[in-house]
Order: structure tokens, then C-alpha cells, then sequence
DNA sequence: CCCGTGCCCTGGCGGC
DNA sequence: TGCCGCCAGGGCACGG
């Protein structure tokens, strides 16, 4: 479950790896993954340097000579660089570089996204003309007057990547808990405060998370072996039935918007 | 416009 | 032990 400080963490890692590298071209084995027409796409990425890796929210950002290659890795999404290796079962794109290093795109589930943009125009396209600013950019009287007009419940809201981006069913959880505002609150009903204090939450928990590495639980791994160290720090997800290290009241687990939510009963209201 | 539902996908797990 | 069915979930299409 890449959020924030996962994708964050990626990019980081595989900065060190791959900039300055020149594609030669790319297999896709699974070419579902990639969004824009597969012809073009096999074309137009041949001979292009990486030359700046970005982010914004949950989306990865390959800058090249001419394009910004755009990914979204969803559940599961990782990336390997290897060398003449055989091909696993879940390797699904190989980015064949000049020099003989591949950058594989791994992803069990099969739902990361693969776009492939111009550079002069992919903040104005799909997807990411429509993504909202992350907690740390994000003004509190903004993200107030979005969430004053709206039904849904705090926990939907927050997830929905047009209201507030990086944020993901681990971080909203800790994030509301740490907010002391409870998931099923509708938008509606949260003060201006109550909007401050949820973000100044995020943003402690996503700069907690990423200097950690990020969150290592389940399936999810980074890239590159990278494990990270923020499961250590959670308060809330994953510890149904466990004390509220608050007030010792035992965490429970409910479903909001479909997503398994924990919540502290006593703390969070 | 707003919101709820179903879909994509497969490994892992509970139940028998 | 083996098999079946269901669950996990980010974001979008669709429909009311």
C-alpha cells in the first residue's frame, strides 16, 4: 500500500540508481499497465535520458529529455534493477537501458498505472491536472472550505486524492487518530481547528513515516529490498483489540467507505 | 454536481 | 491435505 512515504521512499532510492541512464527501449509483458496507446509509448520513450526522478502526492514522476513518464503503483506496485536476470512471474514492464542495467516494474495485483506524458503539458493532463496539494502545501482555510460543503464522511474525504493528496488508508487512520476526530465524522460537521489539527497531524505522521523509510507491513515492500521502519510507530492500524496507547481502551476495527478502519472508541469523537 | 457502488487483480487465509 | 470462496484496496466509470 504505497502512500506517501512509500512513494517518497522509491524515489529516493531509485534516484541513486537510474538518473543519467539512457532507455534503450522497453518490453511490456503485461501492457494493460500502460494508460496511453502502446504503439506510441514503445516509440516514444526509445533513446530518452532519465534526468530528474519527482513526486507528487502518490505518483512517481520519470522526467526524460522530452516526457514525464507517470506512475502510479496502487496496491503493490515495486521496482527492481537487475541484470540479465530471468524474468519473474510478476514482472510486468522492463525498462532496457543503454548501458545493460533494467529497471523492472513488479506488481502482483496488476493495477499500478504506467502514463507516459509530454513534458511541456502533463501538469495540465490527466492525472495529475485534477490532484490536490499534499498536507505540507496545503492551506488549512482551502482544505476547510472543500470539506465545509461536503456530505461524506472525514475518513472518504480525506482519502479522495482531489481533496487533499498522500494520503492512504494507513496514514488517515493515524492521522485521525492522532487528530482525536473520529473516521465516520461527516465532512460537514469539523470546525476550522478541527481541520488545523487534522492537518498539522498529516503532516506529522507523513514527515514521521518518510524519514523512517515508511511503513513495511503485509505484502508491501519498497523497492529495492528497502523495508521500512514505521509499523513500529503506528497507533491504531492493524491493532484491533490492543490498548489505545492513550487510554488503554481497546482499538477496534469497523469498515468506512469500504476500507477496514481502526479507531480508538474513547479518544476519537 | 454529488455521492454510492462495482470493477480491476491475485495471493493468502478461513472454513470444511 | 486440498479446494473453494472471499477479502484486501486506489481510483475510476457509471448510474441515480
Amino acid at each position: 500500500m504505497p502512500e506517501l512515504p512509500e512513494v517518497e521512499t522509491v524515489r529516493r532510492t531509485l534516484e541513486l540508481a537510474i538518473i543519467g541512464e539512457t532507455i534503450d527501449h522497453v518490453v511490456a509483458i503485461y501492457p494493460k499497465l500502460i494508460t496511453t496507446p502502446l504503439d506510441d509509448f514503445l516509440t516514444q520513450i526509445k533513446n530518452q535520458t532519465i534526468l530528474k526522478l519527482d513526486r507528487m502526492g502518490k505518483y512517481l514522476i520519470f522526467l526524460t529529455n522530452d516526457y514525464a513518464l507517470i506512475i502510479h503503483l496502487r496496491m503493490e506496485g515495486k521496482f527492481f534493477i537487475k541484470t540479465d536476470e530471468p524474468i519473474l512471474k510478476h514482472e510486468h514492464v522492463i525498462f532496457k537501458f543503454k548501458s545493460g542495467k533494467e529497471l523492472r516494474y513488479h506488481d502482483v495485483r496488476k493495477f499500478g498505472t504506467i502514463t507516459l506524458l509530454s513534458k511541456d503539458s502533463y501538469l495540465e493532463s490527466y492525472p495529475l491536472n485534477k490532484l490536490a496539494l499534499e498536507p505540507k502545501d496545503l492551506k488549512p482555510d482551502v482544505l476547510f472550505n472543500k470539506l465545509k460543503s461536503k456530505s461524506i464522511e472525514i475518513k472518504a474525504a480525506l482519502l479522495d486524492q482531489h481533496i487533499i493528496s498522500g494520503l492512504g488508508n494507513i496514514y488517515v487512520d493515524e492521522t485521525l487518530f492522532r487528530s482525536h476526530i473520529h473516521p465516520t465524522r461527516p465532512a460537514s460537521s469539523l470546525t476550522f481547528e478541527d481541520v488545523e489539527t487534522i492537518l498539522k497531524s498529516a503532516i506529522y505522521v507523513l514527515e514521521k513515516a518518510t524519514s523512517l523509510g515508511g511503513t513495511t507491513i503485509r505484502s508491501y515492500t519498497s523497492s529495492l529490498g528497502v523495508h521500512g521502519r514505521f509499523q513500529n510507530e503506528l497507533m491504531v492500524h492493524m491493532k484491533q483489540g490492543e490498548p489505545c496507547p492513550i487510554c488503554q481502551t481497546p482499538i477496534i476495527k469497523m469498515k468506512v467507505k469500504g476500507r477496514g478502519t481502526y479507531v480508538c472508541p474513547n479518544c476519537q469523537d
